[in-house]
DNA sequence: CGCGACGTTGACCTACCTCAATTGGCGTGG
DNA sequence: CCACGCCAATTGAGGTAGGTCAACGTCGCG
């Protein structure tokens, strides 16, 4: 399964039944490339992905731009937009993008119905920290053709997990130019090793589809290693996490496996 | 004021008192180098810088390694090497360092203690994740000159604050090897970075001491810009992180800022 | 049919890397 | 007080991964 359903999982079905009709209460859709939260801007809601992709990105002032990372369906985009006083960087739809967007009041009656919400919350910001260790890594370290193999591995497990043998293809909505924005690489060199990555048969990328036909091969080229994605940790992590928190009773009766989507 | 005061300033003084009875108790050194913890290691403690650097890094097996942050004196070292179930980077003493390990139980027993504690330390977790942002942007886009400079920058205003007018002075405790492995870049490269700098009267850099003449000229070499860092909203950001939390009620009575050491 | 967005190609360039040697400061032991 | 060794800073020469610029191709869509 991917990063993006395990938040429910934290949550005992009850909750998981309010939070996700909150969700469905308050879709918004934005277009290509719009924004939905500008650097600088005073934070208001709690947004969610639920299809399309996300970037967060910033700006510099000679007009490059980095993407700092990716939201996926399911995830969160970023706890502190909410939290702090001024956004510190911006988010942007990568195309088509529909999000729930959840207002401070109504956070605060959720958070209040729903104890494990806060946990699985913070889960979500300590992966995404996580992540953004591991981006810090891949561009400070790895040369162009690790970047990108590196890139498709992340995003191919965030939506499926590793795949137990084999390989597999998932949804991949990047360009080239955003991908190039991303691994602070250029367009035209991620082109290149694109298909460096083609003629050794480690990937086929077309159409918003991405084939990994031999997973080992293309993490191999990467030196990808999933811990840091903390598979599989989730409920571990939200039981330290809940420690922070005042939830000590009312756990959830480790809500069963079943209801969540299954891999690929 | 630097960053690491101020998860002080958002405790009562009470509650201050406990934290820092329970710092002192728990007191350990380290040499210069000397791993704190290890990737792949499970996380026992919370810890604390009291004096000296720490750096958060990943080894790539190549060989080659980042540097993904620094922890400066009064600052944590990642909540998440608390809260994961296996640390995904490790963290060293950059030269002599001491810190305050509180073990698990005892940390539980302080955020019982210490309603305020949660939410200030979640407040450290996200500015660290804003840091870690802008080291990736850093990285990503900026001219070697302009990662230096940047470095330079967030490490005194880290320390400091952003200095009304002119310039100031402050440790600087890493090699120049050392900041190559935090901005991707070569010792060499790094060291011809920093002589250029120098001769551009915009830093002296000797001696574990970092001299900044002129900080709005460093800072406009760097595109550097502080908002990321938030500073001077931790009492507004713990508000809001109060709200993920059950704490609504005892708040910190907003402690006078005399306790606090004064900057510079 | 024409336009816009994306991907692809080629020629050339440069910022930064690599390797290797040298210098200087400093602590330690004699 | 000096000699040695270590570590960090410095310098030089030469190499290359990836950038820049400028076309051109191609596909989908209005």
């Amino acid at each position: 399964m991917g990063l993006g359903e395990i938040v429910n999982g934290l949550l005992t079905p009850r909750e998981r039944m309010v939070w996700e009709a909150s969700l469905a209460r308050n879709v918004r859709d934005f277009g290509k490339g719009s924004d939905l939260a500008r650097e600088g801007d005073r934070p208001t809601a709690l947004r969610v992905v639920l299809s399309g992709w996300a970037q967060k990105y910033k700006q510099l002032p000679n007009g490059r731009r980095q993407i700092l990372g990716l939201v996926l369906p399911g995830e969160l985009c970023d706890l502190d937009l909410f939290t702090v006083g001024r956004a510190d960087h911006s988010i942007a739809a990568v195309r088509r993008l529909s999000v729930a967007e959840i207002g401070r009041s109504e956070a605060q009656r959720l958070f209040e119905q729903c104890p494990n919400l806060s946990p699985a919350l913070c889960w979500a910001e300590i992966i995404g920290a996580a992540v953004q260790r591991e981006w810090t890594i891949n561009i400070g370290q790895r040369n162009a053709l690790e970047r990108v193999a590196q890139l498709l591995c992340e995003i191919y497990v965030r939506q499926h997990g590793v795949p137990f043998e084999g390989g597999g293809a998932c949804d991949f909505l990047l360009t080239q130019g955003q991908m190039a924005e991303a691994m602070g690489l250029t367009q035209v060199h991620v082109n290149r090793i694109v298909q460096q990555l083609r003629m050794r048969c480690a990937v086929e990328l077309r159409n918003m589809r991405l084939e990994i036909p031999d997973f080992e091969q293309l993490a191999a080229l990467a030196s990808f290693n999933a811990t840091y994605l903390h598979l599989g940790e989730a409920p571990a992590l939200a039981d330290r996490a809940r420690m922070l928190f005042a939830v000590e009773a009312d756990r959830p009766e480790r809500p069963a496996d079943g209801g969540i989507s299954p891999a690929l």
